[in-house]
DNA sequence: TTGCTGACTTGGC
DNA sequence: AGCCAAGCCAGCA
């Protein structure tokens, strides 16, 4: 359960909620939704204390660093979230997502993937 | 209230 | 192409 005074976290929980599956989005991106162009961070720590309760519904691993890579945090983290991206059709085939095609208001590439 | 840290981003070498 | 430094935002000690 989150804290009342946790709005921010909300928000973002409720952001990355609303990402379909295949699509991804990057911090910036959230942050600027919530009305924090520079709050990309913000989106990262948010998503740092996603509680494992709300795990299973926040598909977390759709959120993505910028140019489309996944944020090293030392951990099985990225590691986990990169074969979750590709189980739902993202292609890594240059090392990173490309958003112009799986980004959120990208039309869907997935099909002209090659 | 002040200061540090961090799943970030951008620009310069 | 890869590494370093500065800027911004929110949370916590």
């Amino acid at each position: 359960m989150i804290a009342a005074g946790d709005l921010f976290f909300r928000r973002v929980y409720a952001l990355v909620r609303e990402i379909p599956r295949g699509r991804v989005a990057t911090y910036g991106q959230i942050a600027e939704m919530l009305g924090v162009p520079r709050g990309a961070r913000a989106v990262g720590w948010a998503l740092r204390a996603l509680p494992g309760h709300e795990e299973g519904s926040v598909p977390w691993h759709r959120v993505v660093g910028a140019g489309g890579r996944i944020s090293p945090r030392g951990g099985p983290g990225p590691q986990m979230q990169r074969r979750l991206l590709e189980a739902e059709g993202v292609d890594f085939r240059s090392g990173r997502i490309d958003i112009a095609r799986h980004g959120l208001l990208a039309p869907d590439g997935r099909r002209a993937a090659r």
